[in-house]
DNA sequence: AGGACCCATATTTGGTCGAC
DNA sequence: GTCGACCAAATATGGGTCCT
């Protein structure tokens, strides 16, 4: 009846779908900018349901553009990568009602290519990217029925913290580490009733996570409502 | 005791902060990954805390990255901005214990001009921006000492849906209720405690959502595992 | 359909303790 | 000091209902 708990798989039921996403993305939204908040952070959420073809973001166009900046700057040369098949965990996890449809599955099979391409060249410079993405979008078509969802692949990939300057006989530890992380993730994070689960799951000590070692400090214009009076107002 | 409340505003103490972080981050990626199982969308989450100096992505690198590029692949007539200064109710919200720390603050600024330069030449191309970082990045110098957070102004940019194919006057409306979601966000979302408050709040319904038109349909190999069997494996 | 509310349960999270 | 476990309060969220 009330209060009820549902399997993490994909919920077939299209309205109910559509109203726990709407649910859970404010709910996520509501949580970054707490997070944002509570810890000085900067945060941006990107979601992409291809079921409503909508994308929604937080916090702002702008903001996440410059985290997009930021995060490109970060030195490929100082991150390890570690790919990790995603998929055999998600077909578990979708179960049966595989709602299998061709044209879909022939799209996220495309898309799977993509990404696994933007991996490999991961080194390519964002303009290539978006050349590409402007070309491919000339003449993109869009499969209209929105049917079935297909338990298309994924991947996970996890990326590793390197401190240039750090030892580097961390890194196996780092890397074990991680297939902890990854496996206790994928086993307990589902539905496996752990007792208390992963605590820290999602996040572990310091994986997953790339610091970064240069920030700025220019000079800059004294009184900022001088340049910005309607938008910036201390 | 146990099960305590806290108000949402930085959190001074620098552990607890520290953990907390952790803490939410973690939460706010589950609550990713669950969603896109559940709802089977793409989303991807962006932590930077300058407090700890690193960057956290959801689901990885390789995923964002094309998330980056679709977001950027949204043509910007497409989209309609409204920007509110966000500064006002995060002072307040800051309340006293507003721990100035010049540097900081100078700091802050320098990357509030940053941002809202972003926002006002939002058409640049990506690249440019690339360079302009990677130029900023040489003569970068850190301030070392993390003391004070600064409650730093911040703005919030609400970007409408617009379809090119949808009637136009659908915006004012859309404006409004824009106006009523930021309102409503901000004063009730934070400590007040309104009996169930908001329930679609940080989602207005169409609003902060952007379509896309177009969604790529080539051909593509028959079998991915031929290509990737390491990666891929279906 | 879609949104606002209600409400009972499911999850998340803060503070604390103990081990490493 | 970092991490995992614990536990109770705080939230998030499914599902129903009543509107529009």
């Amino acid at each position: 009846m009330t209060g009820n708990k549902i399997k993490l798989e994909w919920i077939v039921n299209d309205s109910s779908r559509k109203s726990t996403l709407k649910r859970r993305r404010a709910g996520i939204f509501k949580k970054a900018g707490d997070l944002s908040t509570l810890c000085d952070v900067e945060i941006g959420v990107l979601v992409y349901s291809q079921d409503e073809d909508d994308l929604a973001v937080w916090p702002s166009y702008g903001h996440m553009k410059q985290m997009f900046e930021r995060f490109l700057s970060i030195p490929i040369v100082e991150r390890s990568e570690k790919m990790t098949t995603y998929e055999g965990l998600l077909t578990q996890r979708v179960t049966q009602e595989t709602h299998k449809n061709n044209m879909e599955k022939k799209n996220n099979d495309k898309k799977e290519i993509q990404e696994i391409m933007n991996q490999i060249f991961e080194g390519d410079k964002l303009m290539q990217l978006e050349e590409r993405e402007r070309a491919r979008r000339q003449h993109a078509l869009r499969s209209t029925d929105t049917l079935a969802p297909a338990p298309r692949p994924r991947m996970i990939e996890v990326d590793e913290a390197f401190q240039a300057h750090t030892s580097t006989e961390a890194t196996c530890i780092e890397q074990l580490m991680n297939d902890n992380w990854f496996i206790e993730t994928m086993a307990l994070n589902q539905d496996m009733p752990g007792p208390s689960g992963v605590s820290d799951m999602g996040m572990p000590s310091g994986s997953v996570v790339d610091r970064m070692n240069g920030d700025n400090e220019e000079d800059l214009p004294e009184d900022l409502n001088a340049f910005f009076p309607h938008i910036y107002s201390p």
